[in-house]
DNA sequence: CTTCATGCAAAACATTTGCAAAAAG
DNA sequence: CTTTTTGCAAATGTTTTGCATGAAG
């Protein structure tokens, strides 16, 4: 169950993203919060232990309206699925090629060298929005097996 | 028609990366180098224009089997689709959301720099395979409706 | 010959849609 | 009240599967 005062900051948060704080609104970023990266299916798993009525529509629907706010960013993945990140701010991402899982990589030295690198560069016919470093591999406890 | 000569060259490529040269395969890597980057379904396009008798399935099944030898590397996307790049080298990419098109971008210094950066560079618990940088924006020609 | 690859059709997934009913501000 | 949002159930699009047939080395 959720907390009330969490319920009462994320409300606040919904309504400052100029969204309106349903209940499903709320239990989907409360399931953000608590997952970091995740794929629709993650969320409504755990968003829908909290609200029961909650739908996958439903889920997919609030995704998308956080992502056109930008209260979520929507991450790539080479999994065909959908996959969404908490946190917008600029940072890279260790990617388990096995399990599709992120996990934030913060590292501002190299965040300032790549940005230097391309302070006064223009891209032709490119209009660049953010530069996105993966650091691909696999999570060693994923190695177990073959 | 596919020149004699490519088809040769394709059939050395299979057989040095220790797989059977079947028309399936030459059309498929064929397509791919004509295309650069592409989903299952642009390969397929492409491809069964070459040999009629082609199939979706062994599209997926020839892109698979070139993943698993190196011949082909799997890229991420935004786009819930599996999408191939023919150019297997650490490169970066030009990501368009739009049209969920890549670009290769070159770029030997930001790669050298990355590369230091790492070079003596541990990360507890990860297995680093590769380092994968994406320019994500909108190609200009994308722009034109809002 | 023997093993591996292909074609087919169905199944499995992930995501989207259209619309009526419900709820937020 | 008015405008969004939700739930439902069906549709769409992509990828995978199992298995009999065919082809490569």
């Amino acid at each position: 169950m959720i907390d009330n005062s969490i319920t009462t900051e994320i409300k606040k948060i919904l309504t400052r993203y100029g969204l309106k704080a349903t209940p499903q609104r709320i239990v989907v970023y409360f399931a953000m919060r608590e997952l970091g990266h995740a794929s629709a299916d993650m969320v409504y798993q755990r968003a829908s232990s909290e609200l029961a009525t909650l739908t996958v529509a439903t889920v997919y629907n609030v995704l998308e309206s956080f992502v056109e706010v930008g209260l979520l960013q929507r991450r790539m993945s080479s999994n065909n699925k959908m996959y969404m990140d908490v946190n917008t701010y600029n940072h890279c991402h260790l990617y388990c090629e096995e399990t599709h899982t992120y996990k934030d990589y913060d590292d501002p030295e190299l965040m300032l060298m790549i940005h230097n690198h391309f302070r006064n560069k223009k891209i032709r016919g490119f209009d660049l929005y953010r530069i996105d470093v993966q650091l691909v591999g696999r999570s060693s406890q994923s190695n177990r097996s073959k």
